[in-house]
DNA sequence: TACTATACGGAACGATGGTTCCGCTTGTCA
DNA sequence: TGACAAGCGGAACCATCGTTCCGTATAGTA
């Protein structure tokens, strides 16, 4: 295990006031996490790094510096998404009605997951050792659905012998299996059995 | 692309009578074939091929002499795995009742998944390529659901606006996800939302 | 403007895994 | 039983990809 640069920014632990990047390297950083944002959206987990820096039109070299490792590049993404989500999730719950803010819910999840591809290894595919960092975002995720289960549940809406995580791992299974599919119209289908369901069963 | 030696046996493709395999290579093949059987089902597809060789106790050049890629020994697996699950699905359609035929076929298509770890990839998670060869047995098995889809749904147990493809998608999915998750009952859950949501609405 | 810590680029390294090649072994047939 | 085609083993080859290293460039500062 070699020693940690601590290069990290805005991250959670930020102890040490260490001296502030240099404005190349703060241009650089913005770069990278962009490129990587949308190359991972396009293609997944599975592109390699050269592309990533392509993209963000600096070397190899500079993406190493800024992030210690490729996994480490793709949980700052991962984390930043999948709490985009959870703030959406709480939203909901606020100002929804609860019988629907759930399915609302949803729908807006499965929007995402297929426009952002890498979305779908946060729920299914990742990684064992991926989790470790990202799994504070995920179970704030998680505590969010299960908040939005359990109110549409109350409401009767919902079949209660479900979980958040039960219903977040059908999703991603779900949108993963439409997206090879390659035929736009089938994750509709597939989507109304999953919903039906999970309605409580009238 | 490289001139095709046509050493295959068994095939739909047998035109020119080639000269019977030697004993001991009738002996390797069948030893390649039981040992791929076994490692694709505990690993999937991702096994190297030092491993099959090994556990068939053969050399690498001989897996490549009997089977000229990798990808085409696991065609000749899954083959063999999806035509089973056909003879299963024609047997129900014929002897079973039709109101639960399709269900109990499901059952028995999930548990099989659940086993053999690399029909995943029959459904969901396949490249492309693996297709082209491995899809005849697909389409009949994708015709045999069909039928047990239809027979269902003249009964009025399962909703009209699905397709037998669909249906593999769903549960290719959601194994995959189950899996996954490595805890054993979620499989359970899972599959009951999804039962519900395939039955006829009540 | 000159100096230096910081940052950069990308060639090179190492691991992994599919595939090829070729010298040796062995079944088959006369 | 001898000869030869058929078959075998596995080292070597090649491509991919994550990661490291180091000589060079440059932002920040005196």
């Amino acid at each position: 295990m070699p020693t940690e640069p601590d290069l990290e920014r805005g991250g959670r632990g930020d102890p040490e006031p260490t001296r502030p990047l240099r404005a190349d390297a703060q241009r650089n950083r913005a770069r990278i996490l962009a490129a990587a944002e949308s190359v991972f959206a396009a293609d997944g987990i599975e592109v390699p790094i050269d592309v990533v820096a392509e993209k963000a039109g600096v070397g190899i070299g500079t993406v190493y510096r800024h992030f210690p490792t490729k996994e480490r590049l793709f949980e700052a993404i991962m984390i930043e998404r999948v709490s985009a989500l959870t703030v959406d999730a709480r939203a909901r719950l606020e100002t929804g009605d609860p019988r629907s803010a759930f399915f609302e819910f949803l729908d807006y999840l499965v929007s995402e997951v297929l426009i952002k591809r890498d979305l779908i290894s946060a729920f299914a595919v990742a990684g064992v050792e991926f989790e470790v960092v990202a799994a504070d975002a995920k179970q704030e995720l998680n505590a969010a659905v299960a908040d939005l289960l359990t109110a549409a549940q109350d409401a009767g809406t919902v079949r209660t012998d479900v979980t958040g995580q039960i219903v977040l791992s059908l999703i991603g299974a779900t949108c993963m299996a439409a997206k090879q599919l390659h035929s736009g119209s089938t994750v509709d289908e597939m989507l109304a059995v999953l919903r039906d369901g999970l309605r409580a069963n009238a």
